[in-house]
DNA sequence: GTCTATATTGTGATAGAC
DNA sequence: GTCTATCACAATATAGAC
């Protein structure tokens, strides 16, 4: 998996404007023809179906993510400050971010290795313990997901929700309690 | 909003089934009806739309929910019995699951008091902080999501990830360190 | 409360010419 | 690589008789 570029690229920039604007719902193969003047079957030429350009889709994200996770890698207490990219990325993405994390990940149509990318800062800042990487990991999806579908009541204070997690996950490990 | 009775139970329970056993995709109007022997314009003397019916499918879950997590509450080291019990749910009914927390929620089709009191056991595990219980909600909800969604690497020990975030997060709150 | 018949809409996808 | 024409299908929902 190369980057893309040409048409095929277009197609993908095109359907995630679409997917961003307007949800799913709104990732139809014609409205993307619509928006790069061509006709829906015209698309077919570039990917062999829906699933494959929606694959491209998720493949774009990812790598977007490794970018900018790694961005933040350097600074001195990067736990915080990857928590904040994090649920900034996925605000700024809403419908891209949930296409990218509801569905089976399809890991052969990624570029190689961008998943490890994405995931190493975080990893980092775990101090290389990959269950409680996990676990960090699992804490900013859910409380990103949870917003994102408005689950929180609506008083909630979600900077003290992100803070009060960030800070027992970055806590050094305790004497283990659960059995 | 009572609980259902007669024929409108009757639905909400050959609805659940279909969802449970084929995802999404098998909840259809027609499928429903064909498991109740009936024809699916029928239904609608019952729901005015499918949206109502999915609501009351949702409600029932919250319900169940709410009944399985106050449950364990006795327990004297209740979180980690929490987020077993949470995980168990999950898995055992996992399209109903991803229903009830990937839409947002319509909270005026819940039994009166039945969110609240699904969120009562893990509130009072957390000493009363509601922080802190929306964190370990984030972070239980993350877990279950990414691991339905098959996100996890297939080497992943979720096991020792769930004890990672359980044993952070049920720690006595340190000196904040984010900023 | 159930039926039959049907409207309406939308989707992904293919064939074959240019 | 784009077009036109069209298929094939599935879905929710309504009207009106019984």
């Amino acid at each position: 998996m190369e980057p893309l570029t040409g048409r095929k690229a277009e197609i993908v920039a095109a359907a995630r404007d679409l997917l961003e604007a307007g949800g799913p719902e709104a990732l139809t193969m014609r409205a993307i023809a619509d928006r790069l003047g061509i006709q829906a079957p015209s698309l077919y030429k570039h990917f062999p179906d829906k699933d494959a350009l929606e694959a491209a889709l998720v493949a774009a994200g990812f790598v977007e993510q490794a970018e900018t996770f790694a961005a933040v890698t350097r600074s001195r207490n990067p736990l915080p400050a990857l928590a904040r990219a994090y649920r900034a990325w996925a605000t700024a993405h809403p419908h891209l971010y949930v296409l990218m994390t509801s569905r089976r990940l399809d890991r052969d149509s990624l570029p190689e290795g961008v998943e490890a990318a994405a995931a190493a800062p975080l990893l980092k800042a775990c101090g290389g313990d990959p269950n409680r990487a996990r676990a960090a990991w699992a804490f900013a999806h859910g409380m990103a997901s949870l917003e994102l579908a408005n689950r929180f009541p609506p008083d909630a204070d979600l900077d003290a929700a992100w803070r009060a997690g960030v800070d027992a996950l970055q806590a050094p490990p305790t004497t283990p309690r659960s059995t």
